[in-house]
DNA sequence: TTGCAACTTGACCGACCGGTCATATTAGCT
DNA sequence: AGCTAATATGACCGGTCGGTCAAGTTGCAA
């Protein structure tokens, strides 16, 4: 059968958007099922519960994310340091392309559903962290290639890549609170300069 | 009738904890009203909807807020940059005392809120913007009160004050999302770091 | 060509959602 | 004491929620 794994992408589909630009309590299966096209028990017998389909849409927005923007951010032929300022950019036309098109800045997925769920939920809370865990990593290593470059002093990489990391969450949030992208060319600069110091 | 102020002032005391623990969107009318002992028809009564009451609530922790803990980290007896010490302590304390009671980390309220309804509610969006530019406004004027006492090197107040912000919001991000305040902890400290000079 | 598993259909479920309302009850003023 | 307006009561509303299910239909392998 060639639909089946297209009526699953389907829904996928239309759940990432709709998580992405709303939220996991306001957005329900009967509307992700209408917008695919497809009937509610085909949705359960792809995905057993909603939350399996988000944990499918968070382990596809991370793939995206890690082959899409960030790949391109993180390229290794750019100088280490210069690699931040492509980041903030991918991130600015990101929002302002969806803020254009939508009308609102969506802001960061995961952060979304980091605030959204945490609280109530140790597993999807799990896979959100793994995400940023992975985020954090490529950071890290651009810091320590800088570092090997000389265009740094020797620094805590790992701290500091975290501390960047919830720098560019900040900005988004602040982004998607203001509804306006350019919170993220007027502060993202910042993001060069922060660092922990190794001790 | 004096139960009258009481009944409103338990529905928000009722609201708030929840809000701030949970969502918006997961915590019903009903379970307000039963756990404030109060009616339906009597919330109706004070709050026109749910999101009257969510307003409410933002107001009251607004206060709580500038006469809380940001009234004691921004003391102006203390030197101007300790002052981000005694925030992020503050932000520390609060969100481990959560965690030991309810076991989990709630994060902040305005910046939940934020991601959960920006999307979706221009009013309530504002409402939480004009929150954050308060409270920008506080660190600002700290940070000019630093560089007119000579511990920093003048620079762009306005944003550099955004941009602690924006990161104090994202370590708080990241803390809930791992459920661990020691985040604030070990990221706390870069707050100091961040600057973006003036032009 | 038959058999079986993968998939689809759409009606159906109980629970809960935010919100309404007519009817008490109460407090404070005159 | 009597009136009025504020507050309280709790049954009730239509709609939606996530989820179930029995009965099809389809594609593929043997």
């Amino acid at each position: 059968m060639q639909t089946a794994i297209d009526t699953r992408q389907r829904i996928i589909d239309a759940a990432k958007t709709r998580f992405h630009s709303r939220s996991y309590a306001d957005v329900g299966v009967k509307e992700i099922c209408d917008s695919a096209d497809v009937q509610k028990g085909s949705f359960y017998h792809f995905f057993p519960s909603k939350r399996d389909l988000v944990v499918a849409v968070i382990e596809e927005f991370a793939q995206d994310w890690a082959t899409g923007f960030i790949a391109e951010a993180f390229d290794s032929r750019l100088p280490p340091m210069e690699r931040f300022d492509y980041l903030i950019d991918a991130a600015y036309f990101w929002q302002k392309a969806a803020r254009d098109i939508k009308g609102h800045i969506p802001g960061c997925l995961f952060g979304n559903l980091a605030l959204e769920v945490s609280t109530q939920d140790d597993i999807l809370r799990a896979k959100l962290n793994a995400v940023f865990t992975m985020a954090k990593k490529r950071i890290m290593e651009t810091l320590d290639e800088a570092v090997a470059a000389g265009s740094i002093e020797p620094l805590d990489s790992d701290n500091s890549a975290e501390a960047m990391l919830a720098y560019l969450e900040g900005l988004i949030l602040l982004a998607k609170t203001q509804n306006d992208p350019d919170v993220l060319y007027r502060l993202g600069k910042a993001i060069k300069s922060i660092r922990i110091e190794s001790d």
